[in-house]
DNA sequence: AATTTTCTGATTTACGTACCTCAAATTTTC
DNA sequence: GAAAATTTGAGGTACGTAAATCAGAAAATT
């Protein structure tokens, strides 16, 4: 069986009472009566059942999942997945709640951020938009001993304790590395479609992007990189007029979203020479889109995965316990069109 | 505050031994009053808390995993994914042990099974052998109620509660597309090596591969696929006299493990014409081979995912609890140079 | 040495569920 | 309608930990 408080009072020569002081760190207890009890844990080995400890503190965790609105596919995934979360919530003690905030707004992110803060949630999950406002608030989160995790788009040189998100200067350099190898030597510019560059998983995307095809495959060039506001309208105007400006155009990689526009671009120059498309989230429309052979090959994050893994970090550190860093790295998965997974819904 | 098995007494109108019998699917209760406790249940939403109601139990779940033996990389890895398992299993009331038979050897993996079985442990896991006699000692388990799930390679037409491990086929797939892209049009006949036929990963693997290769790639042959037996030095010769035999030979697809032996025959012909090489397994020794560009790409199943995917199954089976479907599908990681994880040893 | 302060022990209650016993009420059977 | 069988109620203990109280012991201060 497994060792118990009791057994720690009876390694140690001391009672309950003081065993809960030193395990939960209350005041009250001589050093060297400190001491000893924590060389009895080590000694027999104990751990905290967890289950018990949360039944007699009924705790629950408040976290606070801080989402950009919009109609963006890929945010609307995400947003469903954290729903799903809230569903399972109540199994392990958790109640999730969402705070939605304009995309790509600083401001109103900060606004969100102390808001959600006056609220003392156990920990604080945020899609992050780059900003020195936006460092601040969320290191005010921290100091308040919130732990808080950024989610898909990081936030560097904030306190913020994890990041649930893919590499994505890995995700730009492997889409490079396709691209070039796919056109095999075809030679041609290459368009780079973003949403913008105000995101810092954009950003990296691009710089990998750039990195991989300078070094690996210097015989293209790129264009200059349109920002599509990851707007379906907006895109699909963008990408034509530059496809028509540059008819020499052998791929593109689309590292935003918006790829609706994008494809809708593709479908009107069916007849034109193919061009070779590397897109980022996979979504109905760029499914669908590999499926056709409009896009050969889709870079995607897991929106569940990052959201469970937000969950379990948050958790952990609401605990004090460890996180699994090989169970919470995310990987970029390749999608061909020969390894997409099964639909379901 | 969450509802209890007090407040379903209350709402019900009956006494709490009346609920317990309810729950716990006790005998003794008339359908007409288990009707009122369900109806009851539904309608305040309670929720069994499982912490507690395993406290209560004080229930421990005796996790068995049967393994291969042999120095293969990706069972070594896999062993020690089980290990960390092992590790961290206490804090979730788990015990784990690992029983180890000899690859590819379906009589001992039967008596494994039965072996296993006697102990009556809260779940299996097992890395299959397709055999009829294997399914039957694999449903033998499943009629004890013993869930099983399978583990990295499939037994199909078994009882086995899941399967944690990846869409083999798929990758065949998806390993043949890739190659046919990176190859971009060199004619040339392909070479494939396998570990052994009787496993059913690679059977499919196999089967994926030829599929979108004479689809998609009809100009290039297959040549007869190599029996490497996992095994580093038969690999290295077989491999050295195919591609001896060959000298056209343009793109090697390994889907088993012995990629040292196929490493080691590639380095030795390094003058030769380049040879585009996809092959499973990230190890030590397939990452070093795709950044000296031995290996273009690597098809990857992740260990660390799959057992703890196994790990949570078997437990939430055993809990009669449900899985998250989409939390339990094992994607295929491809790994170019270009993002690869770090390390860690 | 007396007093104050700090530390420690003993004990209790609570968390939500499981499981047991025994008695009482109800239904079924003859 | 009585006896038998079944169903239900009431109550308790247990799981491992948290958190509290209060008394007593030890240490520090005067």
């Amino acid at each position: 069986m497994r060792p118990t408080v009791h057994d720690i009072a009876a390694a140690a020569g001391v009672s309950l009472a003081t065993v809960d002081r030193v395990l939960n760190k209350r005041a009250g207890v001589r050093k060297v009566t400190r001491d000893r009890v924590e060389q009895a844990i080590e000694r027999i080995g104990y751990v905290r059942d967890v289950a018990a400890a949360n039944l007699a503190k009924s705790r629950i965790y408040p976290f606070v999942f801080i989402l950009p609105s919009g109609d963006n596919s890929f945010m609307r995934g995400l947003e469903a997945e954290v729903h799903a979360a809230m569903a399972r919530g109540p199994l392990e003690r958790m109640v999730i709640s969402i705070v939605k905030v304009p995309a790509f707004d600083a401001e109103a992110l900060v606004a969100a951020l102390d808001e959600v803060r006056a609220t003392a949630p156990a920990g604080v999950a945020v899609v992050a938009v780059e900003s020195p406002e936006v460092i601040a608030a969320v290191n005010r989160l921290r100091a308040d001993r919130i732990p808080v995790v950024t989610l898909v788009s990081d936030l560097a040189g904030s306190a913020r304790d994890h990041f649930a998100g893919v590499d994505n200067v890995a995700a730009g350099r492997t889409a490079a590395s396709l691209l070039g190898r796919f056109l095999g030597g075809r030679p041609g510019p290459i368009a780079v479609l973003a949403g913008s560059m105000l995101v810092r998983d954009h950003r990296e995307r691009l710089d990998g992007f750039r990195a991989v095809m300078d070094e690996d495959f210097p015989g293209h060039t790129l264009l200059p990189v349109i920002e599509g506001q990851d707007d379906p309208v907006l895109t699909e105007k963008l990408v034509s007029e530059a496809l028509a400006a540059s008819p020499g155009t052998v791929g593109i990689y689309s590292l935003g979203a918006g790829n609706r526009g994008l494809i809708a671009a593709l479908k009107q120059r069916k007849d034109a020479p193919p061009v070779c498309v590397i897109a980022h989230e996979l979504t109905r429309h760029t499914r669908a889109a590999l499926n056709e052979g409009l896009i050969d090959a889709v870079l995607n994050q897991d929106a569940g995965h990052e959201v469970r893994s937000a969950v379990r970090v948050l958790k952990a550190k609401a605990d004090g316990a460890a996180v699994i860093g090989a169970q919470e790295r995310i990987y970029i998965d390749i999608f061909l069109k020969d390894n997409l997974p099964f639909d379901e819904g």
